[in-house]
DNA sequence: CCCTGATTCGC
DNA sequence: GCGAATCAGG
C-alpha cells in the first residue's frame, strides 16, 4: 500500500484525534503500526502524549546509548563534556515512619451500643431434607490455602489409620466425607451415619449441598472437599 | 506478557 | 520515503 492523499489525510486526522498508531494502522489497513508512526513522524505530526514519555525534562543528553555503528569516520570525537547532570536534589523531607492508621478500639469509649462482632457462625440459609442446615456459599472457613502438592503414596494399612474410617469401610450407610487429603497418613472418611438418602452425614450434607442463591447474588463456589482447604 | 510511541537504519 | 527492527516506558 502506498500513502495516497486520502490515507495520509486519514492518518493525520486520526493521529491528531488521539487514536493510537495501532488503531490507525488497523483502520487504514495494509500498514503496520510502525509504518503509521514512521509516516506520522515524517509528516511532522509527532509530539503527542506518549505513554512512554510521560515525564520529559528539557534535557536530552544521551540520545544514542546503544547503536554500535562501526563508523569509519576518523572524526576526532571531542570528549563529551560531563553531562551537566541537573541532579534534582530530592528534598529529603525526612521519611516519616509509615504511620499505619491503626484504629484501636477504645476500651474506655462508648461501650458498643451497636451490635458487637458476631461470632464466626455460618449463616444458615435453609434447612435441607433430613434436617441438615444449608450454609450459604462462602460461609465455609475463610482461609483458602491450597493444599500443598504432595506425592500420593499407596495407602498402606498402618497404625495411624487404626480406628479411622478407611476406604474399605465405606458403605452407603456411613458418611464418605473425606477428612484430610488422600495420601496423607491419617486420611480417612467421616464415618458418621449418613443422612438417609445422602452419601454424607447431616453435618456434611450442610457442606455438600449449598443453598441456591438468586442469580446475581452469588459468590465464588465453595471449595470442594478434595481440592480445597483442609477439612477436618 | 501486553500495550504504547520513538528511533534507527537498511532498503 | 518507507517500514521492520529495536528501544524504552507503562
Amino acid at each position: 500500500m502506498s500513502w495516497t492523499d486520502e490515507r495520509i489525510e486519514k492518518l493525520t486526522k486520526m493521529w491528531e484525534g488521539g487514536s493510537t498508531a495501532s488503531q490507525i494502522a488497523d483502520e487504514l489497513g495494509g500498514v503496520s503500526r510502525n509504518a503509521v508512526i514512521g509516516k506520522a513522524h515524517r509528516l511532522g505530526l509527532k509530539a503527542r502524549p506518549s505513554p512512554v514519555k510521560a515525564n520529559e525534562k528539557p534535557a536530552r543528553p544521551a540520545p544514542a546509548p546503544k547503536k554500535p555503528k562501526p563508523e569509519v569516520t576518523a572524526a576526532p570525537e571531542p570528549a563529551p563534556a560531563p553531562a551537566p547532570r541537573v541532579e534534582a536534589p530530592v528534598a529529603r523531607a525526612a521519611a516519616p515512619a509509615p504511620q499505619p492508621p491503626v484504629q484501636r478500639a477504645e476500651p474506655s469509649s462508648v461501650p458498643a451500643a451497636d451490635a458487637p462482632a458476631a461470632p464466626p457462625q455460618p449463616r444458615i440459609v435453609s434447612v435441607g431434607p433430613g434436617g441438615f442446615l444449608r450454609q450459604g456459599p462462602g460461609d465455609q472457613q475463610q482461609p483458602i490455602p491450597p493444599a500443598p502438592p504432595r506425592r500420593l503414596v499407596p495407602a498402606k494399612p498402618s497404625p495411624e489409620i487404626a480406628g479411622k474410617t478407611s476406604l474399605l469401610d465405606l458403605s452407603d450407610r456411613i458418611c464418605r466425607w473425606p477428612m484430610g487429603h488422600p495420601g496423607e497418613p491419617d486420611f480417612h472418611f467421616c464415618g458418621d451415619k449418613v443422612n438417609p438418602g445422602f452419601p454424607y452425614c447431616v453435618e456434611h450434607c450442610g457442606r455438600a449441598y449449598q443453598a441456591q442463591l438468586p442469580r446475581g447474588a452469588r459468590r465464588a463456589p465453595p471449595p470442594l472437599p478434595f481440592g480445597g482447604p483442609r477439612v477436618r
